[in-house]
DNA sequence: GCTTATTTTGCAACTAGTTGCATAAACGGG
DNA sequence: CCCGTTTATGCAACTAGTTGCAAAATAAGC
C-alpha cells in the first residue's frame, strides 16, 4: 500500500501530469519504487476521488491533453501520517537464491551464465548510482535534505555493491564445482519415474 | 511465477503434505521465498492438475486428513527448465527508502523510532542466520551441495549485514539532523491550503 | 460417550501489480 | 489540408499474493 504515498511524495516535490510522473518513476523514484503508467493513472484517479490531490485548473479537460495534479492539505497530512507510522520490513523474496537452491537438487546446468549476466547488470546499476552520487552530492552539499536523499542513494549503492560482490563470489564458486550437467549428488534421492 | 518452483524444490528435497510445506516455508525456504498456507494449497492443486506432482496413495482422501505429495518426472523437468532459464532481477522496492524520501518533504517526525526498530529486527535476523551457519556449515562440510546451500545462506547473512550497517548509519545521521518535527526546509515549497 | 480444542485442508473475496490494447489530441512533414 | 507518428490518458482482463473464515478429522478433557 505504498504507491499512493510514492505519488504524493513525487507530487509534493513537483506537481506533475500522469506522464511526467511516469517518467520520474522510471528515473529517480523508480530506483526504489517502480510503477507503470497504468498503475499511476489509476492511483491518480483514486487520490483525486479521496480529496488528497486535485487537478490543476485547465481550459478543456479532454483526453490526450495534459492534466497536472497538485497535493492538497489532506494528502500532505496522509503522507506525514504514513511516513511516521511503523511498518514491518517485507521479507526477502529473491528468484536467484531460489534457483540456486533448486540447482542443488536438479543440477546447475545453465545457471552460471545467468549469474554472470546478473553480475553485469548489477555492476551497471552500481556505476549509474555512483555517477549520480558524483553529480548530485559533491562534498559540502550537506543540508538536512541533502543528507536524507544521500542516505537513500547510499542504500542503493551499498546494495548493488553487496550484489556484485556476492555474484562474483558465486561465479567463482561455480568454477570450482564439478561438471555441473547432472544433479548434484549427495542429497536426497532424485524422484524416479514410477508406475502405479 | 516462482511459487510453483519453490514448491517443487521443497517436494524434491522431501515429499510433504500441505501443512508440512507451510512449516518449511516458515523456516528455511521462506528465508528467501515466503508463502502462506493458502497459496501453497492452491498451488498444490494446480501442480497436481498439470501432472507435475501427485498425491501419495492413501486410504481415504478426505478433508482434515494429511495428504502428501511427491514430484513426478514432468515436474522435475519443469523445475530444471525454469532453473536454467534466464530471469531478469526484480527492481528494488523498499518502503523504508520511500519513507525517507517522503520525510525529506513532510518532515522526519516518527521515522527515527521505526529506523531503530528495523535495526533491531535485522540484527536478530542476522544472528539467526549466523547461528544456522555455525550449525549447518562447520569447516570441512563443503561438498557440492553444501557449497551451493552455503552460498545462499551467505547472501542472507551479507544482506542483513548490509541492512544493519546502513540502518545504524541512518540512525546516526538522524541524531545529527536539526529538530525533526517540521518539514525539512531547503526544498520545494510546501503546498499551502488553497481556495479555488 | 459427549463436548471442546487442535490439526489440516480449503473456499471466497480482496488488494496490488502487469499486460495488452484503445482513444484522442498534437505535431510534423509533403 | 491530409496522414502518419508521437504524446497523453485510460479501460479491461489477468496474475500473484493476502485476509478472513469455515469445515472435516482427530485429540483431549471430563
Amino acid at each position: 500500500m505504498s504507491l499512493p504515498h510514492a505519488i504524493l511524495t513525487a507530487l509534493l516535490e513537483k506537481p506533475s501530469s500522469g506522464l511526467e510522473l511516469t517518467r520520474r518513476f522510471d528515473r529517480s523514484i523508480g530506483y526504489f519504487w517502480s510503477a507503470t503508467h497504468q498503475q499511476i493513472y489509476r492511483e491518480l484517479g483514486k487520490l483525486e476521488a479521496e480529496g488528497h490531490i486535485r487537478a490543476l485548473p485547465t481550459e478543456q479537460p479532454a483526453r490526450g491533453q495534459k492534466k497536472s495534479y497538485e497535493v492538497l492539505p489532506a494528502g500532505r497530512a496522509e503522507l506525514a501520517r504514513w511516513t511516521s507510522a511503523a511498518h514491518d520490513p517485507k521479507p526477502l523474496r529473491d528468484t536467484m537464491l531460489l534457483r540456486l537452491r533448486a540447482a542443488a537438487v536438479v543440477g546447475t546446468a545453465g545457471v552460471e551464465a545467468d549469474l554472470r549476466r546478473h553480475l553485469d547488470l548489477h555492476r551497471r546499476q552500481l556505476a549509474e548510482y555512483e555517477e549520480i552520487e558524483r553529480r548530485d552530492f559533491p562534498p559540502g552539499k550537506d543540508g538536512p535534505q541533502d543528507r536524507l536523499r544521500h542516505l537513500v542513494l547510499r542504500a542503493g549503492i551499498d546494495l548493488e555493491t553487496f550484489w556484485t560482490r556476492w555474484l562474483a563470489h558465486a561465479v567463482e564458486e561455480f568454477a570450482e564445482l564439478p561438471s555441473a550437467e547432472q544433479p548434484v549428488s549427495g542429497g536426497p534421492e532424485p524422484a524416479r519415474p514410477q508406475s502405479r
